[in-house]
DNA sequence: ATGGCGATATTTTATCGA
């Protein structure tokens, strides 16, 4: 028996067009907990049967061909959270979008998020995404004050550099999404609260990305950012024994444009 | 030390992504 959970997130950018790929990396990887973004897919389109063949469990939230996200675990999965409460709905559709998942699996609550994009500074789906981050920061400081010692890790595409060194070159990002002072603040919200960036100190930068475009080149000119994130409380930050980014997943042909983000978690 | 955008539905063009 391993005394260490292998837990991983990752932003697939489509759960059909990827299924193989994510298959044969939840084999070689010995990931025990899968925290996965972008299905792209409604829940009865999801490839769930591809992951119980392999032995996980599967609580997926979709609604159609944009987000969705999922959580696999071959360690039980327990209080499935479809949103969080007080989510904020996309003004355009008058819907909450599935962004957020939660369970517990072997006594630790993972959260899968994918955090708006924003698009421009200007578009309101920028507003909504400071909107939406400022909510779940919310029900994250509660979380935390109601339990001090809580196993709780909010994982995902945040969508959101926390600093300079995590683009390529940050004059290309002036009035830019992803590194505005707002954005940043958001995110800050949540380590004033307590959580920890539990995968930064073993994977320090400059130059450590988890997302490459597609185009231009991008991934082999080694021009990225890192805005997929795994954030902790202090109880389950104690317990993280090595983390890394596995930049080889973004290499071939139908590769997703961001690489897992794994952490080894101590039982 | 990798490879010149990709996925999906609204489908031959639009929307989204960051």
């Amino acid at each position: 028996m391993s005394d260490t959970l292998r837990f991983a997130t990752w932003n697939v950018n489509s759960a059909r067009a990827r299924v193989d790929r994510i298959c044969a990396w939840l084999e070689k990887s010995n990931t025990d907990v899968l925290a996965i973004q972008e299905t792209k897919c409604k829940d009865n389109q999801f490839p769930a049967d591809r992951f119980t063949d392999l032995g996980f469990e599967v609580a997926h939230l979709g609604a159609n061909q944009w987000n969705g996200v999922a959580l696999l675990s071959r360690v039980g999965i327990d209080d499935v959270q479809r949103g969080f409460p007080g989510q904020p709905e996309w003004s355009k559709t008058e819907s909450v979008e599935p962004r957020a998942i939660g369970a517990t699996c072997a006594g630790v609550t993972f959260w899968s998020l994918y955090v708006p994009n924003g698009r421009t500074l200007d578009d309101p789906h920028y507003a909504y995404k400071l909107e939406w981050l400022d909510e779940l920061a919310n029900n994250a400081q509660q979380w935390l004050e109601s339990d001090p010692e809580a196993k709780i890790a909010l994982t995902g595409d945040w969508n959101i550099a926390p600093l300079d060194e995590d683009v390529w070159d940050i004059e290309v990002f002036r009035d830019a999404t992803h590194v505005s002072e707002p954005e940043r603040r958001a995110y800050e919200r949540f380590l004033d609260a307590g959580y920890k960036d539990v995968v930064r100190p073993f994977t320090p930068g400059p130059g450590v990305y988890t997302y490459w475009d597609y185009t231009q080149l991008r991934f082999p000119r080694r021009e990225g950012m890192r805005i997929d994130h795994i954030l902790t409380t202090p109880a389950l930050a104690d317990c993280i024994a090595d983390a890394h980014i596995d930049r080889d997943e973004r290499k071939g042909k139908g590769a997703s444009d961001h690489a897992p983000v794994v952490v080894d978690i101590k039982k």
